[in-house]
DNA sequence: CCGTAATTTTAATCTGGATTAAAATAATGC
DNA sequence: GCATTATTTTAATCCAGATTAAAATTACGG
């Protein structure tokens, strides 16, 4: 359900997504989503809520196995756009977290910031590790992530696009990263 | 008042921003709006065409002063930025495309298409004249597009960070890029 | 000043999709 | 089979926010 919420979402918009359309992928009509959720923006709550747990799971997957600063990093974003290119994706892109209620936006806002710093965290530890050239880690935490939010808009689903993505997008989105290049 | 919707946009999303809000920001009534769009749906397709000519007119502006590939791409990054987030600003995310009418949808997609292949085409040549590594393009292009795209989602017009962006954010898009990077 | 056009407001209406209640159907344990 | 619970549908409501029409105000050329 999640899921295919969150396609529609991405695909229609969210003003363009009505529950009769999420309804419909799944072979139900609009009233039976009711009986799973309090209304739409608990829904699109929930989605957003998935999208962060699988964000935290591939950044805590890579933790564990990760090396060098740079390293975890690159497996962070192997593991995470992999999930939103696969079994697991869609997953729905944070456009419309303004007009969550006050409690999930806080929330939503919350596990998204604590999302950005712990990638931050990476950055200075590859800094400090040596394997990541000095930068303005807020910066280039904003371009990086902004790179790898940006993707459920350009990417449908098509599997050797996904493989192509997740071979790929990591090693581009790293490249400016690793210590000793020259510029 | 497009800067006003726009701004409204992408503080509180789309379905999140009534046209009180928007006319509120420039001290007029709702009602007041449609003395100048034909209703929601257009003041979106003109914040959209507005960020797809302030876009364009960056490439435009690169192009014609840029030497290499790596430079021009360089001066886009740092010409559409500083657009977004100086005077210019905010520009509005593109979030809603699915939802404009179809006539609308596609002028805006044949746009943000058109302009996406410009950005390929600027990477080609940097590869072709030696100041740009080779890379797949195509998905080069969707990351730095989409972590530019991304933006305006945690920009929120305060000048000194504006500075620090248009000082930091086309070095950090383009570090990956130059040729002759050991990796 | 006056007349005309431009702009804005007031005060309704209108409406698409969200939401609800009750009834119908399917599943499940005994 | 039967009772109970889980799920879905049918058939209404409901309502925030978009939209409209008419009236009021403002700007401006002569």
């Amino acid at each position: 359900m999640l899921r295919a919420a969150a396609r529609c979402f991405n695909e229609k918009g969210y003003s363009g997504s009505s529950l009769k359309d999420v309804a419909a992928i799944l072979g139900l009509t609009d009233a039976a989503l009711y009986y799973y959720v309090r209304n739409k923006e608990e829904l699109v709550y929930l989605c957003y809520l998935r999208a962060g747990d699988v964000g935290r799971e591939a950044m805590d997957r890579a933790i564990a196995e990760g090396s060098d600063g740079l390293d975890t990093v690159r497996r962070y974003l192997r593991y995470h756009v992999a999930a939103m290119t696969g079994d697991e994706g869609p997953l729905a892109i944070m456009s419309e977290i303004p007009s969550l209620q006050p409690a999930h936006r806080d929330r939503i806002l919350d596990i998204s910031r604590r999302h950005s710093a712990r990638f931050e965290a990476l950055l200075e530890q590859g800094i400090g590790d040596g394997s990541i050239a000095p930068c303005d880690v807020r910066m280039t935490g904003n371009a990086i992530m902004g790179a790898l939010n940006w993707v459920p808009k350009w990417f449908r689903g098509d599997a050797d696009v996904a493989a192509q993505v997740v071979a790929e997008f990591p090693q581009i989105l790293s490249a400016g990263l690793a210590a000793g290049d020259r510029r």
